[in-house]
DNA sequence: TAGGTTAACCGACAAGTGTAGGCAATGTAG
DNA sequence: CTACATTGCCTACACTTGTCGGTTAACCTA
């Protein structure tokens, strides 16, 4: 199990991929160039990956940790932690590699890699929410869950396609006043009257 | 200017990518496919759309005024109309073509569709921040947009993942909760100390 | 209705996609 | 170290994609 090999052509492939992505479009990367890039053949790439898109999934759960993070960082109700500090981290991460993510996020980037950041980061809300336990696959929970999860990916999409007009910091600045009153971290959010 | 032709063409494609798309995944429908269910040379596709994507954003313009109108329909901080039965109806006109969204918005989607989607939520929203005025390109008002946008992009697709779990009126009452707390209609939200 | 305009179709092309079978090199287990 | 299993590569194939000119027919305007 966990042959070298297959580690080898797996990082090559999501190397290749990631430096490829920083100054072009997704949907302007053929199979046949990151096969090059990587130094692997095309035949090779198809013992692995289905397509582009299941490669760049793959190349960015490594990735996104970061981005995931925040949402288990966020204090929430209770007050604890640095929230604003783990915002200023999430944006910060999106800047280190702007063109990277701007292309898998933009338009013409990939349903199936913002589908899956999307998704990690929810269920790690869900998971905060819970408070570790996990959820019926009906629970109400899953439904601000999936609100700041969106809520993050567009304000950061949207961020980078702007050009990160703001700083990290002045966008962790005013997306914490917006984000603070979601009460997400409690079970019996109360409804106002 | 307007040509018949061209609106009937226009109209068949759209007519055609919206009839496949709600029994198969969009990413496995070819240009071929489309322009043969709408009865249209495939060279003709070309001479309009650049490819499926495409296709499928100028097909979603048409359906998506009622999704966007929950935008501008919200009461906000004032109050005013009657936001839960706004959402009802955004979830509503979601579960009407659930399949074709589903396939739109999901893993297997389009990242044009969902960036078209969310920016055009996005700069509902912001008219409606600005009451009707236009904002500079770096007005922080681009935040809670985006933020609202994305949410609720996030949590129509996660509820069209999952089956459409709960009612549309439902979702609503779960989603204002979180909503309405999102101070989106102000010009100067005050942060909390 | 007569005219020029232009959309739609056709055929062909290079390039990319996805799959299959066979072969050589590498890795792992014994 | 040896033997077996697996990986990666090569070749080849049918198919799709995206782009050309050139032709026919429909459309708008006057």
């Amino acid at each position: 199990m966990g042959d070298r090999r297959v580690r080898r052509t797996h990082a090559a492939l999501q190397g290749a991929l990631i430096r490829l992505a920083e100054d072009r479009e997704l949907s302007q990367i053929s199979v046949a160039d990151v096969a090059g890039q990587a130094g692997v053949s095309r035949s090779t790439f198809y013992d692995h990956y289905r397509d582009v898109h299941e490669l760049a999934e793959a190349a960015c759960t490594g990735m996104i940790d970061e981005l995931v993070d925040v949402m288990t960082a966020l204090g929430g109700d209770h007050g604890t932690g640095d929230p604003i500090g783990s915002l200023r981290t999430f944006f910060a991460a999106l800047a280190e590699h702007a063109s990277l993510y701007r292309s898998l996020l933009g338009p013409q980037g990939s349903a199936r890699v913002i589908d899956h950041i999307r998704r990690r980061m929810s269920a790690a809300a869900l998971t905060r929410a819970t408070g570790g336990g996990t959820a019926a696959p009906g629970d109400p929970l899953h439904v601000p869950a999936a609100f700041i999860a969106g809520a993050l990916v567009g304000v950061a999409t949207d961020w980078l396609q702007r050009g990160c007009a703001h700083t990290p910091s002045e966008m962790a600045e005013l997306t914490w006043p917006i984000l603070s009153v979601c009460h997400f971290g409690t079970r019996a959010p109360a409804p106002r009257p």
